[in-house]
DNA sequence: GTGAAAGCGCTAACAG
DNA sequence: CTGTTAGCGCTTTCAC
C-alpha cells in the first residue's frame, strides 16, 4: 500500500495539515518541525499524490501535447523541448497522437481536459470553430496555425521562404518553382505568398502530398516547368523530389537546386545534404510551454509569438547553369 | 467553472451516485434513467474527472512511457503505436524524455508513479538494482533490456544480426566487421555474440558512439581491417560509416557492403538506400501496453516477449568483390 | 505555529 | 433500482 500523508503525520507525531504545509507552504511551519517531517517522509519513501492535490488546488501540474503524427520527424524535437521545459517547471506532460484525425483530436482533448492545466495544440486539424468551443474546457496554446484571439506560436515559414528565394536568386537562378503541399494548408499559403512577392519569376506546382512520394511524383512537373531552382513544401518532399529528379537523369545541384523546409535529421544525412529552411522547433516548444504557463494564470493573454526561421545552406543548392 | 457530477445530478433530478453509476456501472441503473442522465450530461458538456475517479478506484487509467531520447528516430514509432493502443483501451499516456540521464529517469518515475497504473521503460539507463527498487512504487514493463523477473519486451537483435551476417556471406563476403556501439550496451553484446557464432571470419570494431559521427569515425578502422562487409550498431552509425567511407574513396556497395539496424526513416531516404535489420517497434509498443495492462491486474506475471526482427535488403549491400 | 474540520469530484458499500 | 453515507489523499479556512 502506497504511503500517504497520513502515514507521515503519524510517524512524525504531527497533524496531516502540518505535513501538507511542510511540503506546499514551508514558510508557515517551524523550520525544525519541517525538517523532521521531511526526514520522516524521506525515510518512508513518501511521494505526494499530485492528482489528489489537484482536486483541492485546481492545478494538476500536467500539460497535454497533442500532435497530428508523432512519427513525423518534425515533432519529436518540439515535444522533447516542451517536455524538458515543462519538467523544469514541475509539470508532467501527456502526449497524444491524433493520427491526423480531427475526430480523434477532439476526443483526446476532452478526455485530457480535466487532467491538465492546458494543452499544446500542434498543427491542429480541427476547425477553428471546434477549437473555439473546446477552448471553454481547457486553455490552449496553438502551435503552427493562426487562430484569432488565441495564444499562438508561429514559425515564420513565409520569412524562411523569402530567405530561400533570395538564396536561389543570389546563385543566379532566374526561374524557380514552389512545390507546395496539401491544398488547405496554412503553411502552403504562407509560402506561396512569400514566394509570389519575392520578385522572382516563380511557378507554383501542386498540391502535393507532404511526403517523400509527393516529391517523387512532382519531379516530372518540375522538369516540365524548366526551372533551375526549387523550394519544396518540406524536407520530405524535397528529398523525394531529388530522388525523382535523379531517376530522370536530372542532377542536384548541378542541374537543379532544391531547398527543403524543416531541417529534419534525414536531410542532414541525405546525399546531397539538403539545403533547408530550419524551423526553430525546440524554441517553439519552450515558448509554447511558457505561454501555456501564463495562460493558466492569466486568462486574458492572447499573444502571438512568431519565431524566426533560418536558412541552412548545405549541398543541394548551387550556382545556376548558365 | 467546470461541470461536475453534482450539476448533472441536480439537473436530471437524481442522486449523484445514480449519475456515477450511469457512467461506470450501466447495468445497475434503469435504462430510462440512464439515458435521461446521459442526455443531461451531454447537454451540460459534462466530462468525468478521471483523476477524482482514480482517487477512489485506485486506477488512474494513465500510463507513463519513459524514453531516453524522444528525438532518437527509433522511439517515435514505438510511442505512436503504444499511445494508440493505450487509447483504444481508454488509457492516456504521459511521455517523458530522460535525456539519457539515469538520475532524471529516476525522478521522472517517482513524480509519475502516483499518476499512472504502470510505466513502459524503454531502453532504461538506470541500474538493475534501482529498477528493482522502483518497481515497488509502480509496475513496469521494460522494453529493450533484459532484467530478470520483470515483464520484458525484446526485439531480437541477435537473430537480426544473424540474418545480416547470413545475407553478407550469401553475397560472397568472407571477412566481415561488426562496428559496435557504446561499451556497456545490451544490444552491442547481443550482436557481438550473434556475429561471433555466425561462422564467418569476423572482426569487432568499437566501442563507438551510437551516432552518425560514431560511424564516420569508424570508417578508418573499417578500411584498415580490410573487410568487405559490415554490420553497424544502428542505422545512424551505418549512415555515418557510409559517409566516412565515401570521403575516403571507398564506395558502398561496390567496395564494401554496409548493413544497419533499426530501419529508421532516414535510412530509406539515404543514398544508397540502407539495407537494415528492421525492428518491430510498433509491435513492441502494442505488446508492451498489453503486458502493462496485464501487469496492472495480475502482479505475478513476468513474461518475456521476444519479437522477431527482419532484414530489409535495399541498396547498401551487394556482391563481394572477387 | 499547529490542530480540527470541511470539502475537492467521484465511487463503493449499505440500506431500502 | 436508487438514495445515504463514507471516504480516497490532499489542501485550506478557521480556531487556538
Amino acid at each position: 500500500m502506497p504511503v500517504t500523508i497520513r502515514d507521515v503525520a503519524r510517524a512524525s507525531g504531527v497533524h496531516v495539515s502540518t505535513v501538507s504545509r511542510a511540503f506546499s507552504a514551508p514558510h508557515l511551519v517551524n523550520p525544525d518541525t519541517r525538517s523532521r517531517v521531511l526526514a520522516v517522509a524521506e525515510g518512508l519513501g513518501y511521494r505526494p499524490n499530485r492528482a489528489a492535490r489537484a482536486l483541492t488546488t485546481g492545478r494538476t501540474h500536467n500539460f497535454g501535447i497533442i500532435v497530428a503524427d508523432i512519427a513525423n520527424p518534425f515533432f519529436p524535437p518540439l515535444i522533447k523541448a516542451a517536455q524538458a521545459h515543462a519538467r523544469s517547471r514541475d509539470y508532467n506532460v501527456f502526449v497524444a497522437d491524433t493520427d491526423e484525425d480531427p475526430q480523434v483530436e477532439e476526443e483526446v482533448i476532452q478526455t485530457l481536459s480535466k487532467q491538465v492545466d492546458g494543452v499544446l495544440l500542434c498543427s491542429p486539424r480541427l476547425t477553428n470553430k471546434a477549437i473555439e468551443r473546446l477552448r471553454e474546457e481547457v486553455p490552449f496554446v496553438v502551435v503552427n496555425r493562426r487562430i484569432r484571439g488565441m495564444p499562438t506560436v508561429l514559425m515564420d515559414v513565409g520569412q524562411g521562404a523569402s530567405l530561400a528565394v533570395r538564396h536561389l536568386t543570389e546563385l543566379g537562378h532566374r526561374r524557380i518553382a514552389l512545390v507546395s503541399g496539401p491544398a488547405g494548408s496554412w503553411t502552403s499559403k504562407a509560402m506561396h505568398e512569400a514566394v509570389a512577392t519575392a520578385g522572382a519569376d516563380a511557378v507554383f506546382l501542386g498540391p502535393n502530398a507532404p511526403t517523400e512520394q509527393g516529391g517523387i511524383t512532382a519531379a516530372a512537373d518540375v522538369i516540365a516547368s524548366r526551372v533551375t531552382g526549387v523550394l519544396a513544401y518540406n524536407d520530405l518532399v524535397a528529398i523525394g523530389l531529388i530522388e525523382g529528379l535523379s531517376e530522370r537523369g536530372v542532377r542536384v545541384p548541378e542541374d537543379v537546386s532544391v531547398i527543403g523546409v524543416d531541417d529534419i535529421v534525414a536531410g542532414r544525412l541525405n546525399r546531397p545534404k539538403l539545403t533547408t529552411v530550419s524551423m526553430p522547433a525546440a524554441a517553439a516548444g519552450r515558448v509554447a510551454v511558457d505561454m501555456l504557463l501564463q495562460a493558466v494564470d492569466d486568462v486574458a493573454a492572447a499573444t502571438v509569438t512568431t519565431l524566426e526561421t533560418s536558412l541552412v545552406v548545405r549541398e543541394s543548392t548551387g550556382r545556376a547553369r548558365t
